[in-house]
DNA sequence: TGTGCAACATACTTTTTGGTAGGTTATGGG
DNA sequence: CCCATAACCTACCAAAAAGTATGTTGCACA
């Protein structure tokens, strides 16, 4: 669990993870659909996604350079863990949602247990 | 999927939500099962997996004083993304140390793809 | 001779996160 | 009267991550 964690910790991977799922993408497009990375940031990560094994680099020796990018087979088993988050993600925008407020936002809010367990809630 | 993986991104939230899956579990008892981890840093994450609405706390105004924490119904459901997560990651690392050595450390292998279709491999 | 291109690298700064060391509360026991 | 207790809080500091700005390459085109 903490490896999978490691390898999609990164405030891009997972958009850059994303593009790469429906098919093999070159750095511009990549950096062109995800608005507000920068082209640091899309390097810097795609690099340590390669390292890990994520990602393959096809580099063709032109000029202006030119290079691909695609998942390898483990990379493309990631879709199950975005399958995973957006369900529970969008399962729990919901809730937090209910009753058409938001509940997150009552950050002093503690549940009281008295020792006669009577429930008394407080709102510093 | 932005709202899940802002939720359990903290080093120590995963490992407290672990323990609280096993269920309703009181402050030191969280702090002693989990090494390396400072008071502060339980306090501090755990206060955040509340307003979360991923915890609940429940005070009990006795002296010394007593705080259980339990999963929320949403917090509880998180046990799906613990699954996918450790299922990913065991086959993630089989497959890295597929003929018993590591593939991760090449760091510098590029994949050249000549002009002519040739595929090269470069190690800098 | 100069400009533009794509895919970076490098140095530097800022922001976020985590860690360390101390203090606080009220009460019961020595 | 003092200390220990549980569950914190606060100020401060270090490390990691992210962001900004600028430089690099080699060739084609003007």
């Amino acid at each position: 669990m903490a490896a999978a964690l490691s390898v999609i910790s990164g405030k891009w991977k997972l958009s850059i993870i994303n593009q790469l799922l429906s098919g093999q993408k070159r750095y511009s497009e990549i950096n062109r659909a995800i608005p507000g990375m920068t082209e640091k940031m899309l390097s810097q990560q795609i690099r340590e996604l390669e390292e890990d094994g994520i990602v393959t680099r096809h580099i063709f020796p032109e000029v202006p350079p030119r290079v691909e990018y695609s998942l390898t087979p483990i990379g493309q088993e990631l879709s199950s863990i975005f399958y995973t988050l957006e369900t529970w993600g969008s399962h729990y925008m919901t809730v937090t949602n209910a009753n058409g407020e938001i509940i997150k936002p009552d950050y002093t809010c503690y549940t009281l247990i008295k020792q006669d367990d009577e429930v008394v809630k407080e709102t510093a």
